[in-house]
RNA sequence: CGGGGUGUGGCGCAGUUGGUAGCGCGCAUCGUUUGGGACGAUGAGGCCAGAGGUUCAAGUCCUCUCACCCCGACCA
């Protein structure tokens, strides 16, 4: 991509009205435009990184079987009553509106409900089960206090997978490849050293649920941490008693706080029973479907990681997330020697499917790598008078350059 | 929802005891520059968040409303 084609431009300042970091970097580096609190357009460069975080999840739910669907964000009052989650004294944090007609609606906030209706239609059997999908929707959570740039915003991007099981065990074993599924999505996308495997409040159901939850001051969450277990505890559920049914000990433990980036959740039948979703077994008798819902905050997962990786210069971008894998850069564009080998390699990155952002605008040098650094973009490729026959490369959060064969370079890229 | 703070060109800010607004960045044109946010000249751009008061006169004083940020509460 054209750089001088990009209608965003990075800023100098950050805006006053953000303290968090992720947003104050996103804003001045062009990913995101807040629209309203807690309401932010993701713009170009931002859309290329969410799109990144879909296909890693995405590669990963497929693994295990997922399958994946769109539902709709406009939700109807009567199936939520059946639940008892219309009510704002149950869930306060209901967008509701009403049509034309009258009939009252909802924004979704979840999707538990409408996912497990529709599936009345399509689980009959035990032969039908188990079965999983999921999705990527635009939550809506009419939050009393939005915050911390996109890591609480009271419309987002979440991927949510509902899982429909014949029983305890099938569900079990879902729940656990779900968990390892989860791990490598955080690994992926650079935050293997952050996050943990947290276990949290269960509900009515479960003693425990789990939640995902990366080391960053920027969170809202208390954990209580065994770095060598790999394995945490919520404030919410830290007692004794935890400790002891989870085999651990009080001095392995650190307290730090922490960013929900994914929560699963065994819902047992509770909600089968309230909705009627229903199959017949083997033995020909009916039985509820075991229920399980597994989220993971795909715009919160983008904030986090803009949180853990920058500096005072911008962000940096873990290779698997970042918009571009390298930011071609030219210098003296009016020499017209330059400005062909420059044009060349970029052609040729395009060319090995390397993604790459072409800074072809006229501007000063300093002004060209000040962007680039704020950008965060893993490669920065200069082509210069300087340069020669070579390229100097440059990864984004190290200071020392090389210069190397274009070639060479494409070939250790790929 | 309780507490605290902030609203002034696109962005970041200043504006004294009330007297019809200024700086930096950015933007436009021209020239000089060209490896870490270049320099000069010229220029465009503002119902001072909104409404209502006080006053001869309000960005400035008073009242209300709205928006945004932070802390807390809340967050299956």
């Amino acid at each position: 991509m054209f750089q001088s084609k990009l209608f965003t431009k990075s800023k100098k300042e950050s805006p006053a009205d953000e303290l968090s970091r992720n947003a104050q970097l996103l804003i001045r580096a062009g990913y995101i435009y807040k629209e309203m609190a807690g309401a932010y357009a993701y713009l170009p460069l931002g859309l290329r990184v969410i799109s990144k975080i879909k296909s890693i999840i995405s590669e990963e739910m497929d693994a295990i079987g997922g399958q994946e669907i769109l539902m709709t964000a406009l939700q109807r009052k009567e199936l939520w009553e059946v639940t008892d989650r219309w009510n704002d004294e149950n869930v306060d944090v209901w967008f509701k509106s009403e049509l034309k007609g009258g009939q009252k609606v909802g924004l979704g906030w979840s999707h538990e409900e409408p996912v497990s209706e529709m599936m009345k239609q399509y689980i009959h059997s035990y032969k039908d089960l188990p079965l999983y999908v999921y999705q990527f929707q635009t939550k809506f959570r009419n939050e009393l206090r939005s915050k911390s740039g996109i890591l609480r915003g009271r419309e987002f991007v979440m991927k949510d997978m509902y899982s429909y099981c014949k029983d305890a065990d099938q569900h079990n074993v879902f729940y656990k490849s779900v968990i390892d599924a989860y791990i490598n999505v955080f690994n992926r996308v650079g935050l293997s050293d952050y996050v943990y495997i947290t276990s949290a409040s269960g509900g009515a159901f479960t003693e425990f649920s789990h939640e995902f939850q990366a080391i960053s001051e920027a969170g809202e969450d208390t954990i209580y941490v065994d770095k060598s277990k790999k394995v945490a505890v919520n404030d919410e559920v830290y007692n004794e008693k935890t400790l002891k049914d989870l085999g651990l000990n009080e001095k392995d433990l650190e307290k730090v706080t922490s960013i929900e980036v994914g929560n699963i959740f065994d819902f047992g039948k509770m909600k089968s029973e309230q909705l009627g979703l229903s199959f017949t077994k083997e033995d020909g008798n009916s039985e509820y479907v075991h229920l399980g819902s597994y989220g993971i905050g795909v715009t919160r997962l983008m904030g986090t990681i803009v949180e853990l990786f920058n500096d005072e210069k911008g962000i940096i971008w873990p290779d698997s997330v970042a918009p571009f894998k390298v930011h071609l850069i030219g210098l003296n564009l009016d020499n017209a020697d330059v400005l062909k080998k420059v044009n060349d390699a970029y052609d040729k990155f395009q060319k090995a499917g390397i993604e790459v952002l072409f800074d072809d605008r006229e501007m000063s040098a300093g002004g060209k790598f000040a962007d680039s650094d704020l950008i965060g973009v893993p490669y920065r490729v200069v082509v210069s008078a300087k340069t020669g026959d070579k390229v100097e490369v440059k990864r984004r959060g190290e200071s020392e350059s090389a210069l190397v064969s274009l070639d060479n370079l494409i070939s250790d890229i790929k």
